[in-house]
DNA sequence: CTCTCACTTGAACGCTCGTTAACCTATCAG
DNA sequence: CTGATAGGTTAACGAGCGTTCAAGTGAGAG
Protein backbone atom coordinates (compact mmCIF):
# COMPACT_ATOMS: atom_id res chain seq x y z
CA UNK A 1 0.00 0.00 0.00
CA UNK A 2 2.79 2.20 0.68
CA UNK A 3 3.92 2.74 -2.80
CA UNK A 4 7.32 4.47 -2.95
CA UNK A 5 8.29 8.24 -5.23
CA UNK A 6 8.66 6.08 -8.36
CA UNK A 7 5.64 3.99 -8.35
CA UNK A 8 3.67 6.67 -7.69
CA UNK A 9 5.14 8.31 -10.55
CA UNK A 10 4.76 5.28 -12.79
CA UNK A 11 1.21 5.16 -12.47
CA UNK A 12 0.18 8.60 -12.48
CA UNK A 13 1.87 8.74 -16.26
CA UNK A 14 0.53 5.63 -17.14
CA UNK A 15 -2.72 6.73 -16.30
CA UNK A 16 -2.26 10.23 -18.37
CA UNK A 17 -0.37 8.06 -21.02
CA UNK A 18 -3.07 6.08 -21.26
CA UNK A 19 -6.07 8.65 -21.20
CA UNK A 20 -4.24 11.73 -22.65
CA UNK A 21 -1.56 10.05 -24.79
CA UNK A 22 2.75 10.86 -24.43
CA UNK A 23 2.53 13.34 -26.83
CA UNK A 24 0.07 15.71 -25.01
CA UNK A 25 1.11 14.76 -21.61
CA UNK A 26 4.16 16.97 -20.31
CA UNK A 27 6.36 16.37 -17.37
CA UNK A 28 4.51 18.68 -15.60
CA UNK A 29 0.80 16.91 -15.72
CA UNK A 30 3.04 13.87 -14.47
CA UNK A 31 4.34 15.64 -11.50
CA UNK A 32 1.76 17.04 -10.34
CA UNK A 33 -0.75 13.72 -10.80
CA UNK A 34 2.03 12.12 -8.80
CA UNK A 35 2.38 14.48 -6.15
CA UNK A 36 5.74 16.25 -6.88
CA UNK A 37 5.59 19.08 -9.25
CA UNK A 38 7.54 19.61 -12.16
CA UNK A 39 11.39 18.27 -12.22
CA UNK A 40 10.90 16.14 -9.45
CA UNK A 41 10.71 13.36 -11.92
CA UNK A 42 14.25 13.73 -13.21
CA UNK A 43 15.77 12.60 -9.75
CA UNK A 44 13.87 9.00 -10.47
CA UNK A 45 13.95 9.01 -14.04
CA UNK A 46 16.81 10.05 -16.45
CA UNK A 47 13.76 11.69 -18.78
CA UNK A 48 10.17 11.41 -20.17
CA UNK A 49 11.15 8.65 -22.92
CA UNK A 50 12.76 6.34 -20.17
CA UNK A 51 9.61 6.90 -18.40
CA UNK A 52 7.89 4.97 -21.14
CA UNK A 53 10.44 2.80 -21.64
CA UNK A 54 10.45 1.41 -18.24
CA UNK A 55 7.30 1.19 -18.16
CA UNK A 56 6.73 -0.68 -21.56
CA UNK A 57 9.25 -3.13 -20.80
CA UNK A 58 8.23 -4.05 -17.79
CA UNK A 59 4.79 -4.76 -18.27
CA UNK A 60 6.16 -6.62 -21.76
CA UNK A 61 8.25 -8.31 -19.23
CA UNK A 62 5.42 -9.56 -17.30
CA UNK A 63 3.46 -10.93 -19.58
CA UNK A 64 6.13 -12.85 -21.27
CA UNK A 65 6.50 -14.46 -17.91
CA UNK A 66 3.50 -15.25 -17.29
CA UNK A 67 2.51 -16.68 -20.66
CA UNK A 68 5.84 -18.81 -20.10
CA UNK A 69 4.26 -19.89 -16.93
CA UNK A 70 1.14 -20.34 -18.64
CA UNK A 71 2.44 -22.72 -21.18
CA UNK A 72 4.93 -24.63 -18.83
CA UNK A 73 2.14 -25.73 -16.05
CA UNK A 74 -1.01 -26.23 -18.07
CA UNK A 75 -1.01 -30.16 -19.46
CA UNK A 76 -2.10 -30.25 -22.62
CA UNK A 77 -2.22 -27.73 -25.53
CA UNK A 78 -6.09 -27.14 -24.85
CA UNK A 79 -5.73 -26.29 -21.19
CA UNK A 80 -2.61 -24.07 -21.74
CA UNK A 81 -4.31 -22.26 -24.75
CA UNK A 82 -6.99 -21.36 -22.20
CA UNK A 83 -4.85 -20.12 -19.19
CA UNK A 84 -3.10 -17.72 -21.99
CA UNK A 85 -6.44 -16.36 -22.63
CA UNK A 86 -7.31 -16.30 -18.98
CA UNK A 87 -4.18 -14.54 -18.41
CA UNK A 88 -4.52 -11.98 -20.86
CA UNK A 89 -7.95 -11.14 -20.44
CA UNK A 90 -7.13 -10.74 -16.44
CA UNK A 91 -4.30 -8.34 -17.16
CA UNK A 92 -6.38 -6.21 -19.76
CA UNK A 93 -9.21 -6.28 -17.31
CA UNK A 94 -7.07 -5.10 -14.25
CA UNK A 95 -4.41 -2.99 -16.20
CA UNK A 96 -6.09 -1.39 -18.54
CA UNK A 97 -3.72 2.02 -18.41
CA UNK A 98 -0.53 -0.41 -18.98
CA UNK A 99 -2.38 -2.37 -22.05
CA UNK A 100 -3.29 0.62 -23.63
CA UNK A 101 -0.27 2.39 -23.48
CA UNK A 102 2.12 -0.61 -24.10
CA UNK A 103 -0.01 -0.83 -27.97
CA UNK A 104 -0.13 2.67 -27.94
CA UNK A 105 2.77 4.49 -27.57
CA UNK A 106 5.55 2.08 -28.90
CA UNK A 107 6.67 4.28 -31.46
CA UNK A 108 7.24 7.26 -29.23
CA UNK A 109 10.62 5.13 -28.15
CA UNK A 110 13.94 5.61 -29.69
CA UNK A 111 14.92 2.55 -32.25
CA UNK A 112 16.94 0.77 -29.55
CA UNK A 113 14.59 1.24 -26.41
CA UNK A 114 11.86 -0.05 -29.33
CA UNK A 115 14.34 -2.64 -29.79
CA UNK A 116 14.30 -4.75 -26.63
CA UNK A 117 10.41 -4.21 -26.08
CA UNK A 118 9.49 -5.30 -29.62
CA UNK A 119 12.08 -8.34 -28.63
CA UNK A 120 9.95 -9.33 -25.45
CA UNK A 121 6.70 -8.92 -27.58
CA UNK A 122 7.76 -11.35 -30.64
CA UNK A 123 8.79 -14.18 -27.33
CA UNK A 124 5.46 -13.65 -25.77
CA UNK A 125 3.48 -14.04 -29.21
CA UNK A 126 5.58 -16.91 -29.71
CA UNK A 127 5.27 -18.93 -26.37
CA UNK A 128 1.48 -18.55 -27.66
CA UNK A 129 2.11 -19.72 -31.49
CA UNK A 130 3.98 -22.97 -30.24
CA UNK A 131 0.85 -23.60 -27.93
CA UNK A 132 -1.34 -23.39 -31.03
CA UNK A 133 0.60 -25.18 -33.35
CA UNK A 134 1.18 -27.75 -30.98
CA UNK A 135 -2.69 -27.80 -31.03
CA UNK A 136 -2.96 -27.65 -34.93
CA UNK A 137 0.22 -28.59 -36.06
CA UNK A 138 -1.34 -28.07 -39.82
CA UNK A 139 -1.63 -24.57 -39.20
CA UNK A 140 1.64 -22.40 -40.78
CA UNK A 141 3.94 -20.39 -38.60
CA UNK A 142 2.74 -17.29 -40.13
CA UNK A 143 -0.90 -17.76 -39.76
CA UNK A 144 -1.03 -19.07 -36.40
CA UNK A 145 1.40 -15.81 -35.98
CA UNK A 146 -0.89 -13.55 -37.50
CA UNK A 147 -4.12 -15.51 -35.27
CA UNK A 148 -2.31 -14.73 -32.57
CA UNK A 149 -2.17 -11.39 -32.56
CA UNK A 150 -5.53 -11.06 -33.77
CA UNK A 151 -7.29 -13.06 -30.75
CA UNK A 152 -4.93 -11.08 -28.32
CA UNK A 153 -6.07 -7.74 -30.37
CA UNK A 154 -9.62 -8.52 -29.72
CA UNK A 155 -8.89 -9.24 -25.40
CA UNK A 156 -6.99 -6.17 -25.73
CA UNK A 157 -9.79 -3.90 -27.01
CA UNK A 158 -11.59 -4.35 -23.68
CA UNK A 159 -10.35 -0.89 -22.16
CA UNK A 160 -11.86 0.95 -24.75
CA UNK A 161 -15.26 -0.19 -24.27
CA UNK A 162 -17.84 0.90 -22.09
CA UNK A 163 -19.18 -0.05 -18.52
CA UNK A 164 -19.41 -3.49 -18.07
CA UNK A 165 -18.37 -5.55 -15.17
CA UNK A 166 -15.52 -7.65 -14.99
CA UNK A 167 -17.63 -10.49 -13.70
CA UNK A 168 -19.62 -10.54 -16.97
CA UNK A 169 -16.76 -9.58 -19.46
CA UNK A 170 -14.08 -12.15 -18.58
CA UNK A 171 -16.05 -15.18 -19.48
CA UNK A 172 -17.70 -13.83 -22.33
CA UNK A 173 -13.63 -12.48 -23.86
CA UNK A 174 -12.20 -15.92 -22.83
CA UNK A 175 -15.61 -17.63 -25.05
CA UNK A 176 -14.86 -15.58 -27.81
CA UNK A 177 -10.67 -15.68 -27.92
CA UNK A 178 -11.00 -18.93 -27.63
CA UNK A 179 -13.62 -19.87 -30.09
CA UNK A 180 -12.33 -17.63 -32.36
CA UNK A 181 -8.38 -19.53 -32.09
CA UNK A 182 -10.57 -22.76 -32.63
CA UNK A 183 -11.37 -21.44 -35.80
CA UNK A 184 -8.35 -21.54 -37.16
CA UNK A 185 -8.30 -25.44 -37.55
CA UNK A 186 -10.54 -25.93 -40.38
CA UNK A 187 -8.87 -24.89 -43.92
CA UNK A 188 -5.74 -26.38 -43.78
CA UNK A 189 -3.83 -23.70 -45.40
CA UNK A 190 -0.23 -24.45 -45.66
CA UNK A 191 0.80 -21.30 -47.40
CA UNK B 1 -5.50 8.44 -60.31
CA UNK B 2 -5.05 12.40 -60.75
CA UNK B 3 -5.37 12.97 -56.57
CA UNK B 4 -5.80 16.76 -55.91
CA UNK B 5 -3.50 18.35 -53.56
CA UNK B 6 -6.29 18.35 -50.49
CA UNK B 7 -6.17 14.10 -51.27
CA UNK B 8 -2.19 13.98 -51.37
CA UNK B 9 -1.91 15.93 -48.36
CA UNK B 10 -4.35 14.14 -46.26
CA UNK B 11 -3.21 10.26 -47.56
CA UNK B 12 0.33 11.64 -46.60
CA UNK B 13 -0.72 12.62 -43.17
CA UNK B 14 -2.34 9.60 -42.88
CA UNK B 15 0.50 7.52 -43.49
CA UNK B 16 2.80 9.36 -41.31
CA UNK B 17 0.01 9.51 -38.58
CA UNK B 18 -0.34 6.32 -38.59
CA UNK B 19 3.46 5.00 -38.76
CA UNK B 20 4.85 7.82 -36.53
CA UNK B 21 2.16 9.25 -34.58
CA UNK B 22 0.07 12.43 -34.75
CA UNK B 23 2.21 14.03 -31.82
CA UNK B 24 5.68 13.73 -33.11
CA UNK B 25 4.37 14.38 -36.87
CA UNK B 26 5.12 18.11 -37.76
CA UNK B 27 3.46 20.07 -40.72
CA UNK B 28 6.43 20.26 -42.49
CA UNK B 29 6.48 16.80 -42.45
CA UNK B 30 3.57 16.01 -43.57
CA UNK B 31 4.26 19.15 -46.34
CA UNK B 32 7.00 17.12 -47.73
CA UNK B 33 5.43 13.72 -47.85
CA UNK B 34 2.69 15.23 -49.94
CA UNK B 35 4.86 17.37 -52.11
CA UNK B 36 4.91 20.98 -50.94
CA UNK B 37 6.39 22.45 -48.14
CA UNK B 38 5.49 23.72 -44.69
CA UNK B 39 2.19 26.44 -44.73
CA UNK B 40 0.95 25.07 -48.08
CA UNK B 41 -1.12 23.49 -45.86
CA UNK B 42 -2.66 25.73 -44.42
CA UNK B 43 -4.31 27.04 -47.68
CA UNK B 44 -6.52 24.05 -47.43
CA UNK B 45 -7.18 23.30 -43.98
CA UNK B 46 -7.62 25.27 -41.06
CA UNK B 47 -4.72 24.01 -39.33
CA UNK B 48 -3.36 20.50 -37.96
CA UNK B 49 -5.87 19.21 -35.88
CA UNK B 50 -8.55 19.98 -38.53
CA UNK B 51 -6.73 17.90 -40.74
CA UNK B 52 -6.76 14.96 -38.13
CA UNK B 53 -10.84 15.45 -37.71
CA UNK B 54 -11.36 15.76 -41.20
CA UNK B 55 -9.44 12.15 -41.80
CA UNK B 56 -11.62 10.50 -38.92
CA UNK B 57 -14.80 11.88 -39.45
CA UNK B 58 -14.12 10.62 -43.50
CA UNK B 59 -13.16 7.53 -41.74
CA UNK B 60 -16.31 7.31 -39.75
CA UNK B 61 -18.70 7.71 -42.37
CA UNK B 62 -17.61 5.57 -44.72
CA UNK B 63 -17.70 2.83 -42.03
CA UNK B 64 -21.19 3.42 -41.02
CA UNK B 65 -22.67 4.19 -45.06
CA UNK B 66 -20.75 1.09 -45.67
CA UNK B 67 -22.06 -1.24 -42.12
CA UNK B 68 -26.11 0.11 -42.92
CA UNK B 69 -25.85 -1.07 -46.50
CA UNK B 70 -24.56 -4.53 -45.37
CA UNK B 71 -27.62 -4.24 -42.76
CA UNK B 72 -30.08 -3.29 -45.35
CA UNK B 73 -29.02 -5.10 -48.26
CA UNK B 74 -28.62 -9.19 -46.77
CA UNK B 75 -31.12 -11.33 -46.03
CA UNK B 76 -31.27 -12.49 -42.77
CA UNK B 77 -29.10 -11.51 -39.94
CA UNK B 78 -26.38 -14.42 -40.91
CA UNK B 79 -26.12 -13.00 -43.48
CA UNK B 80 -25.75 -9.42 -42.48
CA UNK B 81 -23.39 -10.56 -39.57
CA UNK B 82 -20.87 -11.74 -42.73
CA UNK B 83 -21.41 -9.11 -44.37
CA UNK B 84 -20.07 -6.47 -41.71
CA UNK B 85 -17.49 -9.07 -40.83
CA UNK B 86 -16.56 -8.58 -44.57
CA UNK B 87 -17.10 -5.02 -44.89
CA UNK B 88 -14.89 -4.66 -41.74
CA UNK B 89 -11.83 -7.01 -42.85
CA UNK B 90 -11.66 -5.15 -46.02
CA UNK B 91 -12.00 -1.93 -45.02
CA UNK B 92 -9.04 -3.17 -42.34
CA UNK B 93 -6.44 -4.73 -44.85
CA UNK B 94 -7.78 -2.02 -47.57
CA UNK B 95 -6.81 0.89 -45.70
CA UNK B 96 -4.86 0.15 -42.66
CA UNK B 97 -3.19 3.74 -42.17
CA UNK B 98 -6.68 5.01 -41.73
CA UNK B 99 -7.91 2.34 -39.35
CA UNK B 100 -4.87 2.70 -37.69
CA UNK B 101 -5.22 6.57 -36.82
CA UNK B 102 -9.26 6.14 -36.34
CA UNK B 103 -8.67 3.67 -33.28
CA UNK B 104 -5.30 5.04 -32.14
CA UNK B 105 -5.72 8.99 -32.01
CA UNK B 106 -9.12 10.23 -31.34
CA UNK B 107 -7.94 11.89 -28.24
CA UNK B 108 -5.89 14.36 -29.76
CA UNK B 109 -9.38 16.17 -31.35
CA UNK B 110 -11.09 18.31 -28.66
CA UNK B 111 -14.17 17.79 -27.16
CA UNK B 112 -16.52 19.03 -29.98
CA UNK B 113 -14.66 17.39 -32.86
CA UNK B 114 -14.07 13.93 -30.64
CA UNK B 115 -17.94 14.09 -29.70
CA UNK B 116 -18.90 14.02 -33.30
CA UNK B 117 -16.31 11.12 -34.53
CA UNK B 118 -17.21 8.86 -30.97
CA UNK B 119 -21.13 9.31 -32.16
CA UNK B 120 -20.27 8.24 -35.61
CA UNK B 121 -18.65 5.64 -33.76
CA UNK B 122 -21.34 4.48 -31.84
CA UNK B 123 -23.81 4.68 -34.53
CA UNK B 124 -21.38 2.14 -36.71
CA UNK B 125 -21.33 0.07 -33.31
CA UNK B 126 -25.26 0.17 -32.97
CA UNK B 127 -25.94 -1.33 -36.42
CA UNK B 128 -23.58 -4.60 -35.65
CA UNK B 129 -25.15 -4.30 -31.79
CA UNK B 130 -28.78 -4.51 -33.88
CA UNK B 131 -27.74 -7.28 -36.23
CA UNK B 132 -26.20 -9.71 -33.29
CA UNK B 133 -29.65 -8.69 -30.97
CA UNK B 134 -31.61 -9.95 -34.37
CA UNK B 135 -29.44 -13.10 -34.34
CA UNK B 136 -29.24 -13.83 -30.38
CA UNK B 137 -32.30 -11.91 -28.97
CA UNK B 138 -31.23 -12.80 -25.72
CA UNK B 139 -28.34 -11.50 -25.16
CA UNK B 140 -28.23 -7.91 -23.16
CA UNK B 141 -27.54 -5.00 -25.23
CA UNK B 142 -24.50 -4.12 -23.06
CA UNK B 143 -23.39 -7.04 -23.55
CA UNK B 144 -23.93 -7.40 -27.46
CA UNK B 145 -22.01 -4.28 -27.90
CA UNK B 146 -18.59 -5.39 -25.72
CA UNK B 147 -18.70 -8.05 -28.12
CA UNK B 148 -19.28 -6.03 -31.30
CA UNK B 149 -16.47 -4.23 -30.07
CA UNK B 150 -14.32 -6.71 -29.32
CA UNK B 151 -14.83 -8.51 -32.95
CA UNK B 152 -13.90 -5.49 -34.44
CA UNK B 153 -10.98 -4.79 -32.53
CA UNK B 154 -10.18 -8.41 -33.47
CA UNK B 155 -10.36 -7.16 -37.12
CA UNK B 156 -8.40 -3.99 -36.77
CA UNK B 157 -5.46 -5.52 -34.52
CA UNK B 158 -4.26 -6.50 -38.08
CA UNK B 159 -2.27 -3.53 -39.25
CA UNK B 160 0.45 -4.07 -36.55
CA UNK B 161 0.90 -7.82 -37.40
CA UNK B 162 3.68 -8.85 -39.60
CA UNK B 163 3.92 -9.54 -43.71
CA UNK B 164 0.96 -12.23 -44.74
CA UNK B 165 -0.75 -11.79 -47.85
CA UNK B 166 -4.68 -10.26 -47.83
CA UNK B 167 -5.65 -13.20 -49.88
CA UNK B 168 -5.17 -15.72 -46.95
CA UNK B 169 -5.47 -13.13 -44.05
CA UNK B 170 -8.70 -11.90 -44.98
CA UNK B 171 -10.77 -15.76 -44.76
CA UNK B 172 -9.17 -16.10 -41.74
CA UNK B 173 -10.11 -12.83 -39.97
CA UNK B 174 -13.17 -13.12 -40.96
CA UNK B 175 -13.92 -17.03 -40.07
CA UNK B 176 -12.12 -16.10 -36.24
CA UNK B 177 -14.41 -12.99 -36.44
CA UNK B 178 -17.55 -14.81 -36.76
CA UNK B 179 -16.85 -17.57 -34.90
CA UNK B 180 -15.99 -15.43 -31.74
CA UNK B 181 -18.99 -13.49 -32.55
CA UNK B 182 -21.46 -16.61 -32.56
CA UNK B 183 -19.97 -18.02 -29.41
CA UNK B 184 -21.46 -15.42 -26.88
CA UNK B 185 -24.66 -16.96 -27.46
CA UNK B 186 -24.33 -19.67 -25.02
CA UNK B 187 -24.56 -18.33 -21.42
CA UNK B 188 -27.75 -16.43 -21.48
CA UNK B 189 -26.60 -13.79 -19.31
CA UNK B 190 -29.61 -10.86 -19.18
CA UNK B 191 -27.13 -9.11 -16.43
C1' DC C 1 -0.19 42.90 -72.18
C1' DT C 2 -2.21 42.89 -67.76
C1' DC C 3 -5.16 41.82 -64.21
C1' DT C 4 -6.69 38.43 -61.16
C1' DC C 5 -6.73 34.65 -58.44
C1' DA C 6 -5.64 29.99 -56.92
C1' DC C 7 -1.72 28.39 -54.78
C1' DT C 8 2.81 28.34 -52.76
C1' DT C 9 6.85 29.92 -50.19
C1' DG C 10 10.46 31.56 -46.73
C1' DA C 11 10.81 34.17 -42.78
C1' DA C 12 9.30 35.30 -38.41
C1' DC C 13 6.45 35.13 -33.98
C1' DG C 14 5.09 33.01 -29.84
C1' DC C 15 4.15 29.38 -27.04
C1' DT C 16 4.80 24.97 -25.10
C1' DC C 17 7.61 21.75 -22.98
C1' DG C 18 11.76 18.82 -21.97
C1' DT C 19 15.71 19.54 -19.69
C1' DT C 20 19.17 21.79 -16.73
C1' DA C 21 20.92 24.64 -12.95
C1' DA C 22 21.02 26.62 -8.50
C1' DC C 23 19.14 26.65 -4.30
C1' DC C 24 16.32 24.73 -0.11
C1' DT C 25 14.96 20.99 3.50
C1' DA C 26 15.07 17.11 6.37
C1' DT C 27 17.03 13.24 8.14
C1' DC C 28 20.62 10.80 10.12
C1' DA C 29 25.64 9.24 11.27
C1' DG C 30 29.44 10.51 14.04
C1' DC D 1 26.68 20.55 16.38
C1' DT D 2 28.07 19.31 11.75
C1' DG D 3 28.45 17.36 7.57
C1' DA D 4 26.56 14.63 3.95
C1' DT D 5 23.10 12.82 1.24
C1' DA D 6 18.29 11.81 -0.60
C1' DG D 7 14.61 14.30 -2.25
C1' DG D 8 12.33 18.41 -3.77
C1' DT D 9 11.53 23.31 -5.50
C1' DT D 10 11.47 27.45 -8.48
C1' DA D 11 13.51 29.86 -12.27
C1' DA D 12 15.44 29.87 -16.57
C1' DC D 13 17.24 28.15 -21.12
C1' DG D 14 16.63 26.40 -25.65
C1' DA D 15 14.66 23.86 -29.14
C1' DG D 16 10.76 22.51 -31.83
C1' DC D 17 6.63 23.44 -33.87
C1' DG D 18 1.93 25.37 -35.04
C1' DT D 19 0.54 29.36 -36.98
C1' DT D 20 0.61 33.89 -39.38
C1' DC D 21 2.20 37.15 -42.80
C1' DA D 22 4.03 39.50 -46.66
C1' DA D 23 5.59 38.45 -50.83
C1' DG D 24 6.05 35.61 -55.03
C1' DT D 25 4.51 32.44 -58.94
C1' DG D 26 1.98 30.80 -63.05
C1' DA D 27 -1.90 30.31 -65.78
C1' DG D 28 -5.95 31.73 -67.82
C1' DA D 29 -9.60 35.68 -69.01
C1' DG D 30 -10.32 39.94 -71.23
Amino acid sequence: MTATRSEQIVRAAAHLFATRGYGVTSIDDIGAAAGVSGPAIYWHFPGKQALLAAMLTDVSEQLLCGGQACAGVAHGADAALAALVDMQVRFALGQPDLIVVHSRELRQLDETQAHTVRALQRQYVDVWVAVVRQRYPRIARARATAAVQAAIGLINSTPHSGTLQPRTLSPMLRDMALAALHAIGNEGETR
